[in-house]
DNA sequence: CGCCAAGTTGATCTAAATCAATCGTTGTGG
DNA sequence: CCACAACGATTGATTTAGATCAACTTGGCG
């Protein structure tokens, strides 16, 4: 049986700051360690050995100490931890979030298989958001100075890393522009549509899968109230796009789905 | 006299999409070529040379071809074109801005001196935004094969690199904080506070400073209007913390002015 | 000097927030 | 194993911050 990071006592969304080197002292406590392999997981044409050689990617192995388990709700890291890996997400899934100096909190971004989390402790040695499972999850620790080390004499990590980093950017631009220029509806039909594109990469249909995250989180994700996710939600179920029970999500009408993303399906009027 | 970009006759904000080796053509018919040198620039300190040694930073005016004018309300480069290089600011300010597939457009961002452009092609070898200038301005191409090239035997440049691409990230998502849970006051004093400290970094006074943008462009950076912007700013001249005149902004409370920025000034509720 | 773009201010409207009640699920302890 | 507590989700009623529409001023540039 696995070491596991325990699940905290605080619920599942509302948790803190406690501890701090929960995960180094989870590894610490492995007893059957778990061996990280770039060359054998299911997600190396998503992650970090994104076109490498079967070679480049066994030299990747080498930076990965041991696989992680991260319980639901449990965070992998907090906010002003030093940043000491990067973390692959393996298996399951995670969300980020920041809070403000007064409190206020956003979800930052959702992650899964495949995804880099810390990426944003790279400016400041220091993470800038936590990171909390949403389920049960496996993450791949790879220790950041040596995967700079290695970059060095290894063009194609490097590579990889820069375009890691830039994608993040872009994504993050995304995001800026649904937050700045769309509407409810808009946000919360390119959120649904976001994420079966994330699903269909990583092999899953298109068309049904089960939300990890909260209306809340959703909500903030997205910068409206949970009230009116649901009720955009609600909207397209009435339309026909969707169909969904709590967070078992099933997409009816893709296509018209993605109509509500710009000007929610109006045509332009030219 | 120095060879410059032509201005493009559309105006300065509402400029759809010319040309698109305006840059490259500037650069073949310079008849007396800027040298740029990292070496002897007045911002190396907050650009990419950060913290480098004299020694390092020479190596690194080896990347920098010549400098390039850029004339205000001109295009540095625009969504969609390949990327070749990225350009440090040397002089003026810039704005990025993303249009969406339905015409809906974002400013992502405004560049003064030392910050530099391009960062969200290297994701997908293309730029993802356009960059106008803002004023006259000249900026340091810096050509990106030949920057990786470098950083692979040099590696406080790539870590450099890292940390620039990382801060851009970390900026994105304070962004995002701005656009998810912040009210129209907070969201333009933030606007106010953030630009007067980049002033200050660069020796310039904290206080006064001329807006280089239009309301228009701080509106849509702030996902706001217009006319939100301007009613914003009136209330904080009422209330004294700042005058102005059209875009000669002075700061006269500074620290109530950052007051602002969290719960409207209001006192934490406990 | 005159024109056009940028900025300001007011009046009105609306999308989303807020407040509130209810329902359904999940998990826990008796 | 069931009852109940607690949380998450849904839907309705009301309020409100900011958008929209509109009129007017200012000022910079040819």
């Amino acid at each position: 049986m696995h070491t596991v990071i325990a699940h905290t006592s605080c619920g599942a969304s509302g948790c803190s700051a406690p501890s701090g080197d929960s995960v180094q002292a989870a590894i610490a406590i492995h007893i059957q360690p778990m061996v990280a392999a770039c060359t054998t997981c299911a997600v190396n044409g998503l992650c970090l050995p994104l076109g490498f050689s079967k070679d480049e990617t066994a030299r990747l192995d080498t930076l990965i100490s041991q696989r992680v388990k991260v319980k639901k709700g449990a965070a992998l890291f907090h906010a002003g931890e030093p940043l000491q890996h990067l973390y692959a997400v393996r298996l399951g899934s995670f969300k980020t979030h920041l809070v403000s100096p007064d409190g206020r909190g956003l979800v930052t971004g959702f992650l899964m298989s495949g995804d880099i989390l810390g990426l944003d402790a790279i400016s400041t040695d220091r993470h800038a958001c936590s990171a909390v499972a949403l389920e049960d999850s496996e993450v791949c620790p790879i220790s950041f100075s040596r995967l700079e080390r290695l970059a060095g004499e290894f063009p194609s990590l490097q590579h990889n890393l820069n375009r890691m980093l830039s994608r993040e950017i872009v994504r993050d631009h995304e995001m800026l522009m649904i937050m700045g220029c769309r509407n409810a509806d808009e946000r919360v039909a390119a959120f649904l549509v976001g994420l079966s594109q994330r699903f269909v990469r990583r092999g899953y249909s298109a068309h049904g899968y089960l939300l990890r995250m909260s209306r809340e989180d959703i909500a903030s994700y997205l910068g409206l109230r949970l009230e009116t996710v649901c009720r955009s939600l609600a909207r397209f179920r009435d339309m026909g796009l969707i169909i969904y029970q709590g967070r078992v999500m099933e997409i009816l009408d893709l296509p018209a789905l993605q109509a509500q993303v710009q000007y929610g399906g109006k045509q332009a009027l030219i």
